[in-house]
DNA sequence: GATGAATGAGGGTTCATTCAT
DNA sequence: AATGAATGAACCCTCATTCAT
């Protein structure tokens, strides 16, 4: 379906942040699109003009908030010049968004990448392209001989973007968290440039 | 509720392995009891006799299953007398158990520990313990001052559990794996180490 | 709950005037909603735009009856200036809408005022009024010196009111009634007032 | 169902006093056999043993006491000479039944004489029984001269049946009744008899 | 006879989606 | 385009009844 919606009514805005934050609050399945329009201040039957269904809006929420995301990440990396210093920058990046946009955070991270049905039937091409970015870094490294070549950049990427999802769901989800969020982008970033370094 | 189930029947067994299976097949809330009731061979309503509903499946079946990779990943981890050890250790357990069990650790990865559902309603004990493995291991190798003093415990568990888990959830999601389980937990627990020593 | 129904449908009253004859049909425990909807003529899902559920039917059902038989009675009842006569006119009027709407006479008999669960769980304020209406009569007929005043207002206005209710029941369930409605209401009167004159 | 009871066994009855009391208690449609099963401490199967469903316990919950209450008021009735004595000894026998066992009087009032269900698919002899000991009752003083010939037996016993139905139903459901049943009981045999005497 | 675990049909209710206005 | 009342398919759960022990 091609969502025909005038560039001069923010709706479509409005509902994706409708649902982000309704999808935060009572994750996906239990949130109900009467109260995403109700929070949107649209009708319900006006999402169907801007969406296909509620699957549709998750995906197009996470397609849209990916594109951004992913056009952050690659300008803030590519201020540094070694690869050290952009995985570093990656990790306090990451790890900033969580913390200025929890609500999206917690619906990327509980709603959808580790939604089956969506990890299943949808292929996430956003997503792996952010973890590319990673792996990108790590090859870039690999090639100028700061990181060690014995490391499956693979493994390597999952392993560096694990400690960081691990670290948000812990902002997302602690109320009292112990440890500033950039203290923990650092020590992160510490533990995982010193174990990978050549 | 007391559950009133006689000791000479499985039905409870079945029930649960029923649910593994289907949770992870379609996701908890496209799984239907009557999927489950046909795969356990009860009828629908006997399930209600072992189970309160639905929410309460997923939750015993949760902590069924932790009881025992609790234990096991102590008995695994008190193998090993160095700090060290004891993480490369914790790393190919954990990645055993999820090769091994897959339906089980998907349900837990996608289902439980990610669904804002259970992890705000349901305090989620058994997985911090789980969790506080790892941190007891980097105190551990801290007072032994094998480990870097600087680093917090909080943190560094969990770095090193979200690097496993992104891991275990590249296998449990993707058809054809590059590096073998073993490998990843090896050049996981490779990364960290370095990482962490002092 | 507010009840959302547009004042240009009339939903709510068909879905009334279906469960009216439902319920006296099969009696409102065994009355489906589904039949209900069916009768109405509006999808199963609408009766739960116009009541809360179920009990919420029977409930706005009768006091949305009570209101017009108490008005109905009220206006009766004061075309009379004697207390005597109202006594009787109370009789006849009782007796008549009982006679012209069966279903609903059933169900206020049977299914509601008789309910055990409704009439402990919900205060049957409606009810009490119109049993009041005979009790301020009479009380009027003793101030007047009509009536005698040995007798509790309280006790005559059930005895009245019983001895016609009972002979509603008659209607409502004889197939082949020996007497007129209104020679039983004027049987009645007669019997009562010669009882309580002075 | 030919009943197969041991007179050696009281669970029969044990039965049918728990059902009285969850009856009165819940409702017949609210009552769950499992309870009556508790209640009478019988394991719920057994209570087939007895009933045939659950309809039945409250058919012959009816049947049974109404044997009983019919035979007691025969022999209290029997005990006065003149019909207009009986009437009065009715309605005191009556009332002080309903004192005696409130359960049993809000069972018969309100679950079972009242329901449609049971009114319209079972032939209710034993009730008609009853309403008809007056009906005799009056054709006797009918016959002597005492009683008003006018007046049909149809319409007049089942205005003073209603009555001290209607006030029992007051005593049974009511809190904190205003006048002692005995006094309530006088002042309708005074109201009925003043009014139906020649 | 007695038990109570097991059964499974059945129904009230929810809510994503549609469509007449 | 926008609305929101209406739809009806879908499903969790209950509980009367059965039957193997």
């Amino acid at each position: 379906m091609v969502k025909a919606h005038a560039p001069t009514s923010d709706k479509y805005e409005r509902i994706l942040s409708a649902a982000v934050k309704i999808f935060a609050q009572k994750g996906f399945f239990h949130a109900r699109i009467s109260e995403i329009a109700k929070e949107a201040k649209v009708a319900d039957g006006t999402i169907y003009l801007y969406f296909e269904n509620k699957d549709d809006i998750l995906i197009s929420l996470f397609e849209d908030q990916m594109d951004q995301v992913l056009a952050n990440m690659k300008v803030a990396v590519s201020q540094e010049n070694d690869a050290l210093d952009k995985i570093r920058r990656f990790a306090v990046t990451h790890l900033k968004m969580v913390e200025n946009y929890p609500d999206l955070a917690e619906v990327i991270q509980v709603e959808l990448r580790q939604s089956s049905k969506f990890m299943k039937e949808y292929k996430n091409v956003k997503f792996l392209d952010y973890l590319d970015l990673v792996g990108l870094i790590i090859r870039e490294g690999q090639a100028a001989g700061q990181i060690r070549r014995d490391l499956s950049p693979t493994v390597a990427k999952r392993a560096f973007f694990g400690a960081l999802d691990e670290m948000s769901r812990y902002y997302v989800l602690s109320p009292a968290p112990k440890v500033t969020i950039d203290e923990a982008a650092h020590q992160i970033s510490d533990i995982f440039i010193r174990g990978i370094v050549a």
